[in-house]
DNA sequence: TGAGTAAAATGTGTCGACACTTTTAAAAAG
DNA sequence: CTTTTTAAAAGTGTCGACACATTTTACTCA
């Protein structure tokens, strides 16, 4: 008997039509290949993939569930316009959940996640020193460490929330807006505090930290937009 | 020249069918009338409700978003099944993004907004008094509370996710689980410092407050579910 | 020439039909 | 009678078509 499938029940990942479409555009609507603003014609769109308008609309409800693209009845839908208001907006609610996250992570994470944390943390370290505190850290790095913090919590809605709806809208702004921070170094500090928190259980410290290091992200944010 | 609309530029409000599909099926969930758990059937709930399957799919789409009901591609789509981890995991959200909301109800309320708040609050007191501590308080005038907070802090997406998103899930808890407070005289004084803290124009204290607000609302649920 | 109107073109909302998948029921094998 | 195989039924994914709404274009009249 050959090794198959690990032992959990796997239903048929079948993934439908409208499923790829969906990531499609998603991506392009986050990379700003399909202009953030812009009209979105179903039939032309439908026509560039291939596909009946009946299956773009599905994928084009899911972008609008995520707050990737409004929708007004009898106009059609258009990609969001991004703002430095809804920037702000979405740091405030990160501040919000992010900080319950580290809290809950403090309490559910595994000794093995923690560790694993850790040492994709001390990679990222490795990384600033080589490249004296530069741009590939915040961009990736920066949110795989928020990312695992999250799943940590173990709070399925929380997770949902920040990396299904709130995700995606985030790393939209950072393409678009060319959000790449000069503050690697502190960042990577900060996180190193935020993990010893949570390694040592303390959930009341892991929240306060968490919130500072998402509030001084948004100071540095605003800085940065105004001097543009 | 006459009366006609307020000032603002009214789009017209057209209402599709999809919209008012939603809504129906929305209430009818909430309400336990869709039972729990129960499998949906596309070509029946059509039938019955005298729509072609395109329009009700898309209406279970967003019903989808919402977390009302769970889709597996091929499979169908059911009513979420309610647990006791499930609720826990919501009021756990609803703790940070209020107390999000507070802080911010804290700085961005008007003086207006703050008043009126203030007299739906002595007419949930005369409520109290009237009927002893009865249900209809919890019911619907501890959510209008709420939603006056979340209102408030002038955040569209706090607005978004707790209103749309979280607000029907909570009421379908409630409805369901049968879930009447035995402490509203005590909600009410919470409510009570809660909006001082607010009028007070003290964001940490509103937040503060808040988050205790929801955690004893929480350890109540816990015990009346233990008890049962 | 320009404001207003009519008509064409485009676009969205809704529907019914067909292909393929899953479930149920019936038949066959042990 | 239980288990496996096969066939029917029901259900979901996807499509193309049509009705109505909106936008654009062409035309009329001042």
């Amino acid at each position: 008997m050959q090794n198959r499938q690990p032992t959990e029940k796997s239903d048929p990942v079948t993934i439908t039509l409208t499923d790829r479409l969906f990531d499609t555009l998603q991506r392009a609507i986050v990379e700003g290949e399909i202009q953030s603003g812009s009209k979105i014609s179903e039939p032309e769109l439908a026509r560039q993939h291939g596909v009946s308008r009946g299956s773009l609309r599905e994928a084009i409800g899911r972008l609008e569930a995520r707050k990737l693209v409004e929708r007004k009845p009898n106009l059609g839908a258009r990609v969001v316009t991004l703002s430095y208001e809804q920037l702000i907006e979405i740091y405030q609610v990160r501040e919000a959940l992010e900080g319950m996250a580290a809290r809950l992570a403090a309490q559910n994470m595994s000794d093995r996640e923690i560790a694993e944390l850790q040492s994709l943390l001390d990679e990222h370290g490795r990384q600033i020193e080589e490249v004296h505190g530069e741009a590939y850290f915040q961009k990736q790095g920066d949110l795989d460490y928020h990312y695992r913090i999250v799943q940590g919590s173990k709070n399925r809605h929380l997770i949902g929330l920040l990396c299904n709806d709130l995700y995606h809208l985030l790393r939209m702004y950072r393409f678009q807006f060319g959000m790449r921070s000069k503050r690697s170094r502190q960042a990577y500090d900060e996180h190193h505090y935020l993990l010893n928190a949570i390694a040592a259980r303390d959930p009341e410290m892991a929240e306060l930290l968490m919130r500072q290091h998402i509030r001084s992200s948004r100071r540095n944010v605003e800085k940065m937009l105004l001097e543009n």
